[in-house]
DNA sequence: CTAGGGTTAG
């Protein structure tokens, strides 16, 4: 649409019709563009779609055009009359042409035809859905006859604006106007309840739908349906939908997504056959919803059967439908599928097909893939989002890559992300991976509207890392600015209080989360506790801490206090903890090497080596762990430093060759990641030797780690030129590493 | 004239 001048403007007017001075006036508040659009224009604007919608509406105008020389009788009579006005304000409703919209607005007052109630509906719905709610309100107010439809309207203008408060106390006073609420004032307001998950609200309606028998209204039943989903409210669903007389395709669309959105993937799909045996064909939202269904509950096989069902109907890549079957592909781990997809899709691939494409290389562990992807992505100009950034920034995080992170980073400033909380926490992730709290805490003073997720991304940066003093102040600023922390705020700050001593602050804090914030500890909340307590060397309390729990000690509870048992020389409690992980968990290797060496200190040379043979007893008879492949790439993962550095592919081959040689060696063991000759120290050290990171003496095994640091917290390896430090590391059945040297890891110390 | 269902992120 082109904005033409005052002068251009009255040529499309026959001369009966020039502006007057009042007109003129108006026409710069309306900073007019040109009122009849010609066809071309609006092929430009969107695309031919909405051209072959368009034809009879265009024609309106057009239409105008050619015989607007004709007496302004015939004008208002044969062209410009109800039907075709309210047609194109439709037009610019569903285009979002808002000036287009204010423009027949002018030209209607002109004719006089805004005195007609269903215009002036028209035009309140206009500006009400293009969101200037006080024109739309103005117009309201000037109607000289209040129907049903335009108080509708101004509702469902309030919701779509988001201004819910106004919509409610709107409805409550529906009856000032003289007017009854329809089944179409329920619907809204059904739909606004789901969107607030106010349950209590719109049980209430639900009582007034049925008092005043519009439950039949398939419409509103279906958005009662939808409401009960969204809240959450499955049984009052089902219930309804069990006693609807009339079931259309949208109402089991509605149940179906409502039982997919609260995880309940087997019975979204029953109830996806059972449609189809009631005769009703799925289009293409239910058939979305019963794909992604499909992958979450990793059903292959019948993934494969929806696939077909799609490709028969020629549904198979549309944009959404399309999407939905990379995405369950993804989701299955079927990443050949997926990619076969994407290729199908060709130009229909939309950035949310990039996405779940990127999406699924990440959650498949294939982060190189994924960068691969995203530069494929920015070479072919495709747009990138928000979506985009937050994923492809996981990808640096998982590698961890300072470098591409860094270069995401540029970009992201440039497309303005900088400010958006998913991306900024993606990024404070990423560079919280990478060991760069500056950056994290940079990255988060940038975000316009952090939300707790963004305040647990930066707390937990400076806890993991350098600064976990900063973290508590972090935690208390959250606080005093009104946010409510989650289960992870209070993970994060509790073992910064571990990390920097403040034991007094970390019992407070953890007595608040309960009584303040009620938030139910978990597992991961009591062991940083029994942390804290046995870091500081109060391992009796510790001890009495476990006693009264109110659940059950797990092991990962109990392991901290072993830590601390190793810290503080306390061989008895040990082996009274140690005892009772090994009970809980029989195959925690850890505690042997604890135990061993605090034999091995204590002199207790026989028990030491009796724990070695234990251990060693253990790992041999246990299964085999995961696949040469996995361990290569975990291993890689830790080891890796950057795939931009030029190193990057000296440091990969000779990996897989050392892999390779691991494997030879392993392959006569039940544990391949245990050699029998050796110490199960014996890769990673081997590992360590051939990074140069170490020199192995002949013939021996030796845990002298010289510049290598590794952090049990964030599991990180970091080179330190000056350091030198004894500790032995191991690489257990998880395959992370985990180091028992005398004095507990902090990451503090090591800065 | 006004109402009902779907995809991607931290």
């Amino acid at each position: 649409m082109t904005s033409v001048s005052k002068m251009d403007v009255n040529k499309c007017f026959p001369s009966s019709f020039r502006w007057s001075v009042k007109d003129q006036a108006l026409l710069q508040i309306c900073s007019f563009p040109v009122p009849s659009v010609s066809s071309e224009q609006i092929l430009v604007k969107n695309e031919c779609l909405v051209f072959a919608q368009m034809p009879k509406r265009i024609s309106v105008s057009t239409h105008y055009h050619e015989t607007g020389m004709g007496e302004k009788g015939d004008l208002a009579r044969n062209v410009l009359d109800s039907s075709h006005l309210i047609s194109v304000l439709k037009f610019c409703v569903a285009e979002g042409c808002f000036e287009l919209g204010r423009s027949y607005h002018a030209l209607i007052a002109k004719i006089g035809l805004d005195e007609d109630g269903f215009v002036g509906t028209s035009l309140i719905d206009m500006y009400a859905k293009c969101g200037d709610m006080d024109s739309a309100v103005a117009l309201f107010n000037q109607m000289p006859h209040l129907d049903v439809a335009s108080c509708n309207c101004l509702i469902s203008g309030y919701a779509s604006c988001g201004l819910f408060d106004e919509a409610f106390s709107f409805f409550m006073k529906f009856d000032s106007f003289g007017n009854k609420p329809n089944p179409y004032t329920y619907s809204t307001m059904l739909a606004i309840c789901g969107t607030l998950s106010a349950i209590e609200e719109g049980k209430q309606l639900h009582a007034q739908v049925v008092k005043m028998q519009h439950l039949s209204e398939t419409a509103v039943s279906n958005v009662l349906l939808t409401m009960y989903g969204k809240c959450g409210a499955m049984e009052d669903a089902e219930s309804l939908f069990k006693r609807l007389l009339q079931r259309n395709l949208i109402s089991w669309t509605a149940i179906i997504n409502g039982l997919y959105k609260h995880e309940d993937f087997e019975k979204a799909m029953r109830l996806f056959c059972l449609m189809r045996e009631n005769g009703i064909e799925p289009n293409e939202y239910t058939f979305t919803i019963a794909l992604a269904s499909c992958g979450s509950v990793k059903n292959l096989d019948n993934g494969r059967l929806l696939h077909a069902l799609v490709i028969k109907r020629g549904m198979a890549l549309g944009e959404f439908v399309g999407t939905a079957i990379i995405d369950m592909y993804c989701e299955l781990g079927q990443m050949d599928d997926a990619e076969k997809q994407f290729k199908g899709m060709g130009t229909l691939a939309s950035k949310v097909s990039w996405n779940a494409l990127t999406k699924g290389l990440v959650h498949n562990e294939k982060a190189n893939e994924a960068l691969d992807a995203f530069s494929e992505m920015v070479r072919k100009d495709a747009v990138c989002d928000e979506f985009t950034f937050s994923i492809i920034l996981k990808a640096c995080a998982s590698l961890p890559s300072f470098t591409s992170s860094q270069q995401i980073h540029a970009r992201v400033v440039k497309a303005n992300f900088d400010t958006n909380m998913h991306v900024g926490s993606s990024l404070i992730e990423a560079y919280t991976k990478c060991g760069s709290v500056e950056d994290a805490e940079r990255v988060f003073s940038r975000i316009s509207v952090p939300d707790v997720i963004s305040w647990n991304s930066v707390i937990k940066a400076c806890s993991q890392n350098t600064n976990p003093r900063r973290a508590i102040s972090l935690f208390r600023g959250m606080i005093h600015k009104g946010f409510r922390p989650t289960g992870s705020t209070f993970l994060a700050v509790l073992s910064a209080c571990s990390h920097s001593g403040k034991i007094q602050d970390g019992l407070e804090i953890f007595q608040s989360m309960v009584r303040e914030f009620g938030i139910l500890p978990e597992e991961a909340h009591y062991s940083c506790m029994v942390d804290l307590l046995g870091r500081s060397g109060q391992l009796e309390k510790a001890l009495d801490f476990i006693n009264n729990l109110p659940i059950e000690p797990t092991a990962s509870i109990w392991t901290p206090l072993l830590a601390a048992c190793r810290c503080h020389n306390n061989l008895q409690m040990a082996e009274f903890v140690a005892k009772h992980i090994l009970a809980l968990d029989p195959n925690a290797a850890p505690v042997y090497v604890t135990l061993s060496n605090m034999y091995a200190e204590a002199r207790q040379l026989v028990d030491a080596e009796n724990q070695r043979k234990l251990m060693k007893l253990k790992e041999v008879t246990k299964e085999p762990g995961c696949s040469w492949i996995e361990v290569k790439n975990k291993i890689h993962k830790f080891f890796s430093h950057d795939r931009t550095h030029p190193e990057s592919a000296k440091i990969y081959n000779k990996l897989n060759q050392v892999m390779m040689q691991i494997k030879d060696k392993a392959s006569t063991n039940a544990n391949p990641l245990y050699a029998e000759d050796d110490s199960c120290l014996y890769h990673s050290e081997k590992l360590a030797v051939c990074f140069g990171l170490i020199s192995l003496p002949a013939g021996k095994p030796v845990r002298v780690f010289k510049n290598l640091r590794v952090c049990t917290d964030c599991h990180m390896f970091m080179k330190f030129a000056s350091m030198i430090t004894e500790r032995v590391i191991v690489l257990s059945d998880n395959y992370r590493f985990h180091h028992f040297n005398k004095g507990c890891c902090s990451c503090r110390d090591y800065w």
